[in-house]
DNA sequence: CCTGGTGCCTGGGTGC
DNA sequence: TGCACCCAGGCACCAG
């Protein structure tokens, strides 16, 4: 389940190997229900530097003859993973048993391998920016919240707005871009909000705020939580997911409180709170 | 527009 | 041991 602070990790690791290299060859998945479009457009392409978006990695590439300016879109979905590795001498497509979607064979002897075993992650090809025809939720995505873009005062407006479960909120990623189950579990009860609370005034809001900001900055710190599919470029796991306050721990006893923690569903998602500091 | 519900996908876990 | 079933969840899509 990459969030920001995977994603983001994945972006460090991924920027010193891939920026200036140009893609030689592509060769990616045809399966129906693939999220994968007008990959071919990158081939004799370079990538000059690639930004984190919300979980979206964008990749600028360099023009093509024609003048026009393309970038490549990356979701990790949900089990997404990039590796990088020498190219297979002798091209053979994708290597399925291990889940591989998409290859890109650079210009200097590697590959760059995405593997998505559950097919939630994405990868185009689309004219630079053009995100309101081809990627929606890119077109409508909320502040960056590690930016000064996140104003506590936007966010309490914008949380006071609508009605819907403050959690439902948080994973809408209008609000604020990023933030996915756990970091909005771990939000949440550090912010000591309920998740299912449809009413957050101004004070709690600005609590939220700040706890949304603290979270992703100490996860990112520590290059994310590993807790089942997730791994990094190199492989590593991220070390945040001993530092879990919420997201997981419903067999135990709050960490503030020493009340049981409780595990719920809301907005369709699991959702662990503290029942007692969590109002 | 807002909200909630469903489907997509597959590995891993559970219960019989 | 085998098998049916269910769950994880980011996002697209749909209905009310």
């Amino acid at each position: 389940m990459p969030e920001l602070p995977e994603v983001e990790s994945v972006r460090r690791q991924l920027t010193p190997q891939l920026t200036g290299r140009r893609i030689a060859d592509v060769w990616w998945d045809a399966h129906p229900h693939a999220r994968l479009s007008d990959l071919d457009l990158a081939v004799g392409r370079r990538i000059e530097r690639i930004v984190r978006r919300g979980k979206f990695l964008l990749c600028t590439l360099d023009p093509t003859d024609d003048g026009d300016t393309l970038e490549l879109v990356l979701h990790l979905g949900m089990t997404g993973s990039f590796s990088i590795r020498p190219t297979e001498p002798t091209p053979t497509g994708l290597a399925t048993t291990d889940h591989v979607r998409v290859r890109f064979d650079l210009d200097d002897g590697r590959t760059l391998r995405f593997a998505d075993p559950r097919r939630f992650g994405r990868a185009s090809v689309i004219p630079a920016g053009d995100y309101v025809d081809r990627i929606p939720t890119l077109a409508t995505l909320g502040p960056e919240p590690l930016s000064s873009a996140f104003d506590p005062a936007a966010f309490a407006a914008a949380l006071a707005a609508t009605s819907a479960p403050v959690k439902a909120k948080l994973l809408d990623q209008r609000l604020v871009a990023g933030v996915g189950n756990i970091y909005a579990d771990e939000a949440l009860w550090r912010a000591r909000i309920h998740p299912a609370s449809r009413r957050v005034g101004r004070v709690r809001a600005g609590r939220l705020h700040q706890a949304i900001v603290e979270v992703l900055t100490a996860a990112v710190e520590r290059e994310g939580t590993t807790f089942r599919d997730y791994q990094m470029v190199n492989g590593e796991s991220g070390r945040y997911a001993a530092f879990l306050d919420a997201y997981g721990q419903g067999d135990r006893p709050c960490r503030r409180c020493g009340e049981p923690m409780r595990r719920t569903v809301i907005a369709q998602r699991g959702t662990t709170y503290c029942p007692r500091c969590q109002r």
